[in-house]
DNA sequence: CCAATATATCGACGTTTGTCAATATGTTCC
DNA sequence: GGAACATATTGACAAACGTCGATATATTGG
């Protein structure tokens, strides 16, 4: 943990090393709640079925997808299924709306956005 | 479950639902192991700490950082820092080489351009 | 109102995860 | 070789997570 300091040309110098190093971290850095608030959205794609989940409501023709259609698919229980579209849903990646007995998701291309701005 | 079908068009009309639904779910949705591949990246990517690790290693002005230096801005301690740079180096995110006592990290950015195109 | 259907919530379970103290491994210098 | 230091590994523990069966809450049609 100490080394940072040791910019003196005179220190001995390291067999391998050749810069003493010193990267001053730069402040670009993430701070503690935009990193906890980003890391919400990829908690929420950190699960295969709900990746897949993700891709059926963003890659449909239609646009948007009736629940009922997704649970078949994924294999899962229904209980199972609702739970990861709320999961999606906290995260801000997908909406939703009731029509009649059907709840309809679609994707939200803004946070998809969002969150790949992040990789950058 | 059970609606898929219903798209003659003498169907009774529910009251708040104009189309019937279809929404073939195109084949464009994610198979299971590439699922559970992705998946495994943004897992390493859904922790605080490990996001700021990697704006830390991504964001610093060298290119790469000691993990000597990384310690103590993210307030956790040096086992906690050196597992989860392990995480992110088995997610692809991060690579390491050790030059005499050091460990020196830098981001992947084809990893993280892989990932990031997962989300358009 | 009642039956049927779609979706959400609850309770419980086994598993995984983040964290730390303690310890081990590796590297440099004397 | 031995002291000093950086990093990794181990073991333990609490918290969070994914899953399901059972149940509750809409909403429509008769």
């Amino acid at each position: 943990m100490t080394r940072t300091e040791s910019a003196a040309p005179g220190a001995a110098p390291a067999k391998a090393s050749t810069k003493v190093c010193c990267s001053p971290l730069s402040d670009h850095a993430l701070t503690t709640s935009q990193a906890e608030s980003l890391a919400h959205a990829f908690a929420a794609l950190a699960d295969p079925v709900r990746l897949r989940l993700l891709s059926l409501i963003a890659t449909c023709d239609a646009g948007e997808v009736c629940a009922c259609d997704v649970v078949a698919p994924l294999g899962k229980s229904q209980p199972t299924v609702s739970h990861h579209l709320k999961v999606l849903r906290e995260a801000g990646l997908v909406a939703a709306d009731k029509r009649g007995i059907w709840m309809w998701y679609r994707a939200v291309p803004e946070r998809l956005a969002e969150v790949r701005a992040a990789l950058a």
